[in-house]
RNA sequence: GGCCCGUUGGUCUAGGGGUUAGGACACCGGCCUCUCACGCCGGCGACACGGGUUCGAAUCCCGUACGGGCUGCCA
């Protein structure tokens, strides 16, 4: 039988890191064996549930490259199959109607947590077979008395659970909408799902679906809990996926980051994506848990930021300053802007930052720069920088290179004498790229606009 | 409270009876250099604790501590 995973948020928010690697464990590990990878979106919560939540999660979910290989699964669709399966298990005497109050539930819970009886408050009706009138009831599943149940986790090892700590829980309330526990299991099985990959913070509720998969004749599938993500839920992490694409991080830093968070394969850190399709397994998923550190999210970003084709890292940067506001061509000038660039920020905000100068028409000066270092003493190099550079036939980086190394050594000087006060000049601070290339990517008009602006401001400071 | 799971530098991790405990991020120092980055070189820094088992334990067993999860008519 062939690979079969799912990944099943519910949509009561957007989807963040820890279900994106949850997603992405589960995408990997079903290219790998070749297999199916499918969306299922638990829907049930009609509270809490909403549609642009939904939306935001099949986004996220194409942003990264992973869209599911078969249409997304609405439980909210599926109401009738799960009533229809409940009716089965109250048939078969699996499962049976709870008239109990609130309050008596509540009564019999501390009665059974002081007995030691943890799971009796659980029971109350299951060996009643009136069935007053004036009562809601709920329907609740036989979970069995004695023996223990085991499940053989690919990620955490063998894991056994005594049969006192298993209670009769809910699988429909009293409005007839059945519960978390019983849906995963219906939809599992008629998904023909065949490995559970999800958090560990599912790891004990397997055990009550167990016996709903015994109760309902049905061969439970393997499973594999992945440790949870900590750090997560301060401000920073549970930040959606869209957040950090707004960041400027890109799908591949994202995706090789979240790999690595719990996974390993020996001390490689960087992977393609084929590379991880190929390599990913659950045996190299840790059983421990990790925290969340954006430093190193930064770095895998970074790295991919240089690993890309320029131009395709030209199209992506386009995109975002577009959304940014930014006017600019995709064009060879933005190619090569980006060829520098790269190098010079984790993210494709920080690239942003660092280079508006070359995408805006006015440009603020850093008024301790200024101060430093558009002083009178270079009055006369600049003037004749300017002038010199004007002179040129074509404005290109080598062109401009000789012109200014030139000028330099006619003044006894090194390059350092003027590559500061051009840069303040030209991009109103003290760091960029290097100084040719910088004004060649500038283009002339505006170069020669802030170099003059420059000189203003020095001659300014002569009188 | 009960049950389940986890614990290698600040962080992600490799290693699973004999290793100078390896790599990566971050941090610190140096080199490169027209600035800032990038890159390169070097450095700091870890087997939670206590008992066993063993000639030998980071590695196997037990306990403790700490962390997390579950214990709902949330998912």
């Amino acid at each position: 039988m062939s690979v079969r995973v799912r990944f099943a948020p519910s949509n009561t928010g957007y989807l963040h890191l820890g279900g994106a690697r949850t997603a992405l464990f589960n995408y990997l590990f079903a290219r790998h064996h070749d297999g199916d990878f499918l969306l299922r979106v638990e829907d049930t919560d009609q509270e809490r549930s909403q549609e642009k939540y939904t939306d935001a999660i099949l986004d996220a979910h194409e942003w990264l490259g992973m869209e599911p290989d078969e249409d997304v699964v609405f439980q909210s669709d599926r109401m009738d199959l799960y009533r229809e399966k409940a009716e089965d298990l109250i048939e078969s005497g699996d499962a049976y109607r709870d008239y109990s109050t609130e309050e008596e539930i509540e009564e019999a819970r501390k009665e059974a947590f002081a007995s030691g009886d943890k799971t009796a408050h659980t029971r109350l009706w299951r060996d009643r077979d009136d069935e007053p009138e004036d009562r809601d009831s709920v329907v609740r599943i036989k979970a069995p008395l004695e023996g223990s149940l085991t499940v053989e986790d690919h990620v955490q090892g063998e894991v056994t659970v005594d049969a006192e700590e298993l209670d009769d829980f809910v699988i429909l309330r009293s409005d007839g909408t059945p519960t978390y526990n019983f849906c995963v299991v219906v939809d599992d099985a008629d998904m023909d799902i065949t490995h559970v990959i999800r958090g560990k913070d599912h790891l004990n509720n397997t055990f009550r679906q167990l016996y709903v998969y015994d109760a309902l004749g049905y061969e439970p599938p393997e499973f594999g809990h992945l440790p949870l993500i900590s750090g997560l839920s301060k401000r920073k992490g549970s930040r959606s996926v869209q957040e950090y694409r707004e960041d400027g991080y890109i799908r591949e830093g994202l995706v090789n980051y979240l790999a690595r968070l719990g996974w390993a394969h020996g001390d490689q850190e960087l992977f393609s994506r084929d590379e991880l399709v190929e390599l990913f397994g659950l045996d190299g998923v840790n059983a421990s848990s990790g925290e969340f550190d954006e430093d190193k999210l930064q770095w895998f970003n970074a790295e991919w930021l240089k690993k890309l084709e320029a131009d395709e890292l030209a199209e992506r940067w386009a995109t975002y300053l577009h959304k940014r506001d930014f006017e600019v061509e995709l064009d060879e000038r933005l190619v090569d802007i980006t060829e520098v660039m790269r190098a010079r920020g984790q993210t494709l905000g920080e690239m942003t930052e660092e280079s508006d100068y070359f995408f805006k028409d006015e440009i603020e000066r850093n008024e301790d720069d200024v101060e430093e270092w558009l002083t009178p003493d270079i009055l006369e190099m600049f003037e004749e920088l300017i002038e010199v550079l004007a002179d040129l036939d074509d404005w290109d980086r080598g062109d401009i290179d000789t012109t200014i190394r030139d000028l330099c050594d006619r003044h006894g000087e090194g390059l350092g004498a003027i590559a500061q006060p051009v840069r303040v000049a030209t991009t109103g601070g003290t760091s960029s790229p290097g100084l040719f290339e910088t004004l060649a990517m500038l283009g002339r008009p505006r170069a020669l606009n802030r170099l003059n602006e420059g000189l203003e401001i020095i001659r300014s400071r002569t009188e």
